[in-house]
DNA sequence: CAGCCATATCTTTTT
DNA sequence: GATATGGCTG
């Protein structure tokens, strides 16, 4: 053989070696540097490796893989001695050999790593600090969210928007204030008009980059678009006043400062040379367009995702991308990863065999060396409180026999609604449990106050912070007032804060120019005493003292006294924020209040069963799931079975999906009987989703024996459900048990339970209306019933309204009326 | 202007 | 069934 080639492919070997602690297609993944790159990882795939691997190789060695370099003067004697570092250890091999194949290494600074959260950005930077051994190397490479990278650039190039420096970003509680704000002005009933519809329509126009003037273009001749445009662009303009911005306008604004501006864009395209993407099939059209725009001039774009995982539609996520990802980038080279490093075979079949129903999708197969392990527990129950005591009873089993602890346990649920039940009873039994996704720290009023008054003294100009605060505590400024200023200040095209400061020039603010010149005056003293140095944690203090804002509550007495303890909290927070920062400065604390949620910071070490929505455990795993609620009617959910689309469905598959591949070992599936839904008995049939499993991965655990009452539907298993029974009692230690036991077993005299199951469930409200009645409907106004279809416990009627066309409705929860 | 009662609503959520 | 919001009244 050439020496060359002899050469090329033990340099390769070489490489192999030092990075044997990964499989074949991982490899290929760090290996690869230059050009589009596209990661197809499954769950427990290994991704964050991967990612966090290249990024390191990118560095230290370049392209040192793949380069067909080699050096002048390679000879017989340069190879053997190469074939002999073969036998050295990995460790002398990196150490020793690796440096001299090195070929046009990048600078850290040069490396950008973009993810979606701010956990999956600490996690990436935790381990480049490991992995270089040296902080200052992975504190140079951008890794950071869409938001923080966003943000990072505005703060820079704002101006260029004609966005000052030290612009506020609205979160959506105060989107959504400034929207309504928007729609009164413009004299839009928010009966006719939804907020909530409107402020999708307007998140999802940003997302797609469309702005009020093309979203009114293209939709000028729908009536209810139109208004929606309208109040967008009412909406876009107070932003602007206000030199603020929103989540949807971070990216989308980058977007455009990258767009038309031909040398900022120059700058960071050739800034960075490497781009990667993780959670690339998250991503919307405008996150999309912003890693292009990033990565347009050296065009090494990684991207890293798993089309099956794709679950955020709702919130404009667009799957296209990562599905039509290689014809945006014709030469993009994809490398998929399928082996799993987290799961029992039994249930990476049960995740292949339904995800393999969809068809929107690339196709992978998982697939693990670790052997099929259990298989799959499938569970009837006869309702919702059954369910929720087999699954404390499961756990108590598996705890008190020592196989597991409480941690190892997580309860997985399709909505929030789900968790009441489920938490009452893990209350009542002792099991120490978690729940995930309650009120936020930063939502109490009292914080997001004090925040307020904060983003006012930063940013004058902030309309919603200023409407937030100016009457907190009360200073008796009226809602009369308040509109004259909106007034006055619309009129100019000013700040309300302008309007505020010079309140003695206005006729109109007349009688209360004293209070509000006073209030602007707290504001500007505030402002100074700030520009003045004082440390933020002393200016906190100082604002919440002379804006009057501790002595309202000291005043309100022990009724506000958690209120004035959330505010000490909140000191503390800001005292480890200025800790943590070099420079910490009041605009930088605030983008880190309004970027990074308290979410993430959860105490990882307690030893107790989680609880959360499928949504949220996405990229997190557990020894044993349990997935309660499995039932057609909550997943898929009603909204999504009626909505007879097909995409729809795949979501929702792609989520039993994320489901199931939660669990390392072991997974239970439950569903009920009877569930009671929104005030309403329901019985459900078992999910869709389920069925697709095949049977030969399950083991169905039948509920014990009934008493002799002739309702035993399912087969009866009359000894295992003793013996779970007397299992169940010896854990047990409060006086609910009995109760508990009694459900779950049926044995007991719960007339409730008896009553739902000897009676056929009423059929809601069927059959009030018939084909061809005239009805009418509070929101959608009058129509014509088409059809009348039952649909289990329900009737969905299809009605042709006049004004609105046909919809299709439930008639639980369609409040029909019928008109003759 | 605050507090109370009536009423509507009922996926999923990070930034 | 539970909760959040809004409108109304004192």
């Amino acid at each position: 053989m050439e020496i060359n080639s002899r050469y090329l492919l033990i340099k390769r070997k070489l490489f192999e070696k030092v990075y044997s602690s990964l499989n074949d297609e991982q490899r290929d993944a760090v290996f690869t540097v230059n050009g589009p790159l596209l990661i197809l990882a499954g769950a427990g795939s290994g991704k964050t490796t991967v990612l966090v691997r290249r990024i390191a190789f990118i560095i230290k060695y370049g392209n040192a893989y793949y380069s067909d370099k080699v050096p002048a003067g390679t000879d017989e004697e340069t190879v053997k001695r190469l074939e002999g570092a073969l036998m050295l250890d990995a460790s002398e091999i990196e150490r020793e050999v690796l440096p001299e194949f090195i070929c046009n290494p990048c600078p850290p600074y040069a490396v950008l790593a973009i993810t979606f959260t701010n956990k999956a950005a600490k996690e990436i930077k935790d381990r480049l600090i490991a992995a270089f051994d040296d902080e200052s190397v992975a504190g140079d490479i951008w890794a950071g969210t869409f938001h923080s990278i966003c943000v990072r650039i505005l703060r820079v190039y704002g101006d260029r928007l004609s966005y000052n420096s030290n612009f506020n970003i609205y979160d959506t509680d105060d989107s959504k204030r400034a929207i309504s704000a928007a729609m009164k002005t413009l004299k839009i009933d928010e009966k006719t008009l939804p907020i909530k519809s409107v402020m999708n329509a307007i998140s999802r126009a940003k997302d797609a980059l469309m702005t009020p003037e093309s979203f009114l273009s293209e939709n000028g001749g729908d009536f209810r678009l139109r208004k929606i445009g309208e109040v967008y662009e009412e909406y876009q303009k107070n932003l602007r006043l206000s030199n603020a911005l929103d989540f949807d306008d971070i990216i989308m604004q980058t977007v455009r400062l990258l767009r038309e501006n031909e040398d900022v864009r120059r700058y960071y395209q050739n800034k960075f040379r490497y781009v990667c993407v993780d959670e690339f099939q998250d991503t919307n059209v405008a996150q999309f367009e912003l890693t292009a725009l990033l990565s347009g001039h050296h065009k090494n774009i990684m991207v890293v995702g798993d089309d099956d995982q794709s679950i955020y539609k709702f919130r404009g996520a667009t799957i296209e991308n990562i599905l039509s990802f290689d014809k945006t980038y014709r030469d993009a080279k994809i490398v998929k990863l399928e082996q799993n490093y987290r799961s029992t075979q039994n249930i990476l079949d049960a995740a292949n065999a339904v995800i393999g129903k969809n068809t929107n999708r690339r196709g992978k197969r998982l697939w693990t060396s670790k052997g099929e392990g259990e298989k799959i527990v499938l569970r009837l129950c006869e309702e919702q409180n059954a369910e929720s005591v087999y699954m404390v009873d499961k756990i108590n089993e598996a705890v008190a026999a020592s196989e597991a602890t409480y941690r190892d346990f997580a309860i997985l649920y399709r909505t929030n609604a789900q968790s009441n039940t489920i938490e009452r009873t893990f209350a009542k039994s002792g099991v120490p449990y978690r729940m995930l996704g309650g009120t936020r720290f930063n939502d109490r009023k009292e914080i997001r106050d004090i925040v307020a008054y904060l983003q006012l003294i930063n940013n004058h100009s902030d309309a919603e912070r200023l409407l937030r605060i100016i009457n907190e505590p009360k200073r008796k400024i009226g809602d009369k007032t308040i509109e004259a200023i909106r007034a006055i200040a619309s009129e100019n095209e000013v700040s309300l804060f302008e309007i505020i400061r010079n309140a003695d020039k206005y006729a109109a603010l007349g009688r209360s120019k004293d209070i509000l010149l006073g209030f602007a005056e707290l504001i500007e003293r505030l402002t100074q005493i700030l520009a003045d140095g004082c440390p933020l944690d002393a200016f906190v203090t100082q604002v919440l003292d002379m804006s009057g804002y501790r002595q309202m509550l000291i005043d309100a007495g022990e009724e506000e006294k958690d209120r004035l303890e959330n505010l000490e909290e909140f000191i503390s927070g800001v005292i480890e924020y200025q800790s943590k920062t070099e420079e910490p400065t009041l605009g930088g604390f605030l983008e880190e209040t309004m970027l990074v949620s308290d979410v993430d910071k959860y105490d990882e070490s307690a030893d107790a069963c989680v609880m959360m929505t499928i949504h949220s455990a996405k990229g997190l795993e557990f020894p044993i799931v349990f997935l309660p609620g499995m039932e057609d009617g909550i997943f898929p959910g009603m909204q999504t079975i009626m909505s007879c689309s097909e995409d729809e469905i795949e979501e929702e598959r792609r989520l039993a999906y994320v489901a199931i591949t939660r669990a390392k070992k072991k997974l239970y599936i439950i569903h009920t009987n009877n569930r009671m839904l929104y005030g309403r008995t329901s019985h459900n049939p078992i999910s869709r989703f389920v069925t697709e499993i095949p049977a030969s991965l399950i083991y169905r655990d039948a509920p014990p024996a009934r008493r002799n009452d002739g309702y035993s539907s399912y087969g009866s298993y009359g000894s295992y459900g003793q013996n779970q029974h007397s299992t169940v009692r010896t854990y047990y230690s409060d006086s609910t048990a009995n109760k508990n036991r009694d459900v779950l077993g049926g044995v007991g005299d719960k007339t409730t339970i008896g009553k739902t199951f000897t009676t056929p469930v009423k059929k809601a409200s069927a059959a009030l209306f018939a084909e061809g009645d005239r009805v009418s409907h509070i929101t959608f106004g009058e129509g014509e019933i088409l059809s009348v279809k039952p649909m289990g416990a329900d009737v969905l009627y299809e009605i042709s309204f006049d004004k609105v066309g046909t919809k299709k409705l439930m008639a639980t929860y369609a409040k029909l009326k019928k008109i003759n």
